[in-house]
DNA sequence: TGAAAAGCCTGAAGTGGCTTCAGGGTCAAG
DNA sequence: CTTGACCCTGAAGCCACTTCAGGCTTTTCA
């Protein structure tokens, strides 16, 4: 299977698996006498695997890190436990922050129903206010 | 005053407000003899605006077009309307997806109550079955 | 047979929003 | 007069890719 092929059976550019294999997230595959590459079953898994930790939000370190707890069955899975529990707390985190932001933003839209000139327009008078005062950092 | 004393009173670090007048966010500022920044509190207002904006999630693109705006009072307001908008929709697109995650990965964490070993563990045997038949791309 | 088209290769640079680093210059206090 | 705090510049690094420039290989089809 080429490169192409792989690209298409996975919905991952080839750019992209060119990468993985770059980053050492998909082992080396063989070559043709024309140097293109050839893929295997093993290879095609490997590149779903790593797609799906990426949906769920995982690194590439992170990623990197549970193929090697793949590759060593008969270790424990406590590194997998306290990955996905960090990875839960991050994402709970990152959802109540867009909450809030939600809220402000849905507050500032409210600021502007007709739309008027610029120098009396509630939304940017809003904007600079808040800058004003504003102690919340990034 | 100094690049220091505007990156106290602000919050923000010496290195950012230097990005930022490279980025021309920031007028540039007057200059000591010795070569060194002087800042209004122009300069004030105008990082608090930018930083109060990246808050809210805007990037640096959408923080230059609503500056441009604020510089010409006479103008209509609807590109800030639209701005604001589209960053709701995105924000509220960025929720439902996280939400799913979450589910995702309680759901998962669910697998391995008691941590043993890798080639037992639901997680990662959950892990490599999704990905089997995952069909979600990023 | 020969040329175009499709597919593949490499290495380097670009993206955003900064941060970090290397290697300096300036200025006030002791 | 030297120490230390403060400042300067330009370049490179971060992540997870994407894009680009320039060239090689294989297939297709006239
Ligand atoms: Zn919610
Ligand atoms: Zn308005
Ligand atoms: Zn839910
Ligand atoms: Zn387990």
């Amino acid at each position: 299977m080429q490169i192409g092929e792989l690209a298409r059976s996975t919905g991952v550019k080839i750019e992209t698996i060119r990468y993985y294999e770059r980053e050492q997230l998909l082992p080396v595959p063989q070559r043709t006498d024309g140097n293109y590459r050839l893929y295997s079953p093993r290879h095609v898994e490997q590149l779903r695997f790593i797609r799906y930790c990426r949906s769920l939000d995982m690194s590439l370190e992170e990623v990197r890190i549970l193929i090697g707890v793949l590759d060593t069955p008969s270790g424990s899975c406590l590194t997998v436990n306290a990955l996905l529990d960090e990875k839960i707390a991050e994402v709970d985190a990152r959802v109540n922050e867009l909450h809030k932001l939600q809220d402000q933003l849905r507050q500032l839209r409210g600021l502007c129903q007709q739309p008027d000139e610029v120098k009396t327009c509630g939304i940017l008078m809003e904007l600079n206010r808040s800058a004003r005062i504003d102690k919340a950092q990034i």
